[in-house]
DNA sequence: CCTGTTATGGACTGCATGGTTCATAATTCA
DNA sequence: TGAATTATGAACCATGCAGTCCATAACAGG
């Protein structure tokens, strides 16, 4: 019963993402914010408290999109192992065409703040789980079709395949050669050939 | 033939890079860099010029001392592949324990500024190569020890170990649990193994 | 149409920052 | 011993920062 918000809140925390990911925490300032979002400062301080809350909120908001689009993707092929494969291929290619070059906000997030920011941390944890398991799940589908041996440990090759695609992400922003890249790429995908 | 200096450069260096590889580059002020070293502002900035320079300098004085001791450890065992292999447990347990929740230099440079600071780019790039090439000249030994097979790619074995390191550092930032952590060892070193 | 309530934008505040300056101390060479 | 030179530390500066405040605008309910 009063004047309603006028922005979208979901739209505000996208692009405030989007600064986030591309600048990570600290070199973010809230005039940035302003800017990429089109807000006032009251209205963000409003919505989501302080910095650190839009940050925390916009993490949450990609996480969500994260798991989406992966759950997605790792579905799109018949074979799950295909799937994977060409999903490796993508990031490769987006950090060879540079916008890959900031990295998975995770990563960015758990390589600026992990150590300091309990809250920030744990939501990274639980983000990097959550991908775990939607690999994981991937390649229980693989082992059902008879493409990866009923003995391969898959929680443990989720968790690898999570991992080495952060050392991917990572070496490609200071080494964005395709070559470089593929060759990780292909050691590491050895563990789901037969 | 005039005053000299009064303190240790490498010693200052040493100081100033601990501080940078624990807070990163942002969350370092040049007050911490002063406390750190137990310098004036004046004596850093005639000695290193500004704060990027400080920083630079770190990077290489990291990379020497990254180099020496990778280099010192991977010769450490008769076998090149135990070597790694103690490497990477190595790694866990700084994790596990603690200190290596900081994680490495060069990944926590590369997450920080890779994108935006090209001179820390190729630093980092050059530091991971000479890295990488240690690792190859173990893989290397390997194979003439008849440890690895003679078609392996030593090259991308190499890249791959590395990047695959930077990923469990950045993943035990947010995760440092040995379960976990171990799981993406095990699977990462299926790649030497027989 | 009026009243209570909330959203908004811009101005403002105090503080920390990176960088600079300068007077002084320490040292060398003549 | 004294002139020239350089290192040092403390004070200083402008800037950019996160966070706050307030006057005003926009709405809802009566």
């Amino acid at each position: 019963m009063a004047r309603p918000r006028e922005f979208d809140l979901e739209q505000a925390l996208e692009r405030a993402m989007q600064k986030f990911w591309a600048q990570g925490y600290e070199a973010t300032s809230l005039d940035d914010l302003c800017d990429a979002t089109g807000l006032g400062r009251s209205s963000l301080y409003a919505a989501f408290g302080d910095k650190r809350g839009i940050y925390l909120r916009a993490l949450a908001h990609y996480e969500e999109a994260a798991v989406k689009r992966i759950t997605a993707t790792l579905h799109a092929s018949a074979s799950p192992l295909d799937a994977i494969r060409a999903f490796v291929k993508r990031i490769i290619d987006d950090i060879v065409a540079g916008p890959g070059r900031r990295g998975g906000f995770f990563g960015n997030c758990a390589a600026e703040l992990a150590r300091q920011d309990r809250a920030a941390a744990s939501q990274v944890k639980a983000g990097i789980e959550r991908v775990q398991a939607i690999f994981q799940n991937a390649l229980l589908k693989a082992q059902r079709a008879g493409e990866l041996p009923r003995e391969a440990d898959t929680g443990a090759i989720a968790a690898f395949l999570v991992s080495g695609i952060q050392g991917l992400r990572l070496v490609g922003k200071a080494n964005p050669e395709r070559k470089t890249l593929e060759n990780i790429a292909k050691v590491m995908l050895r563990c789901i050939e037969h």
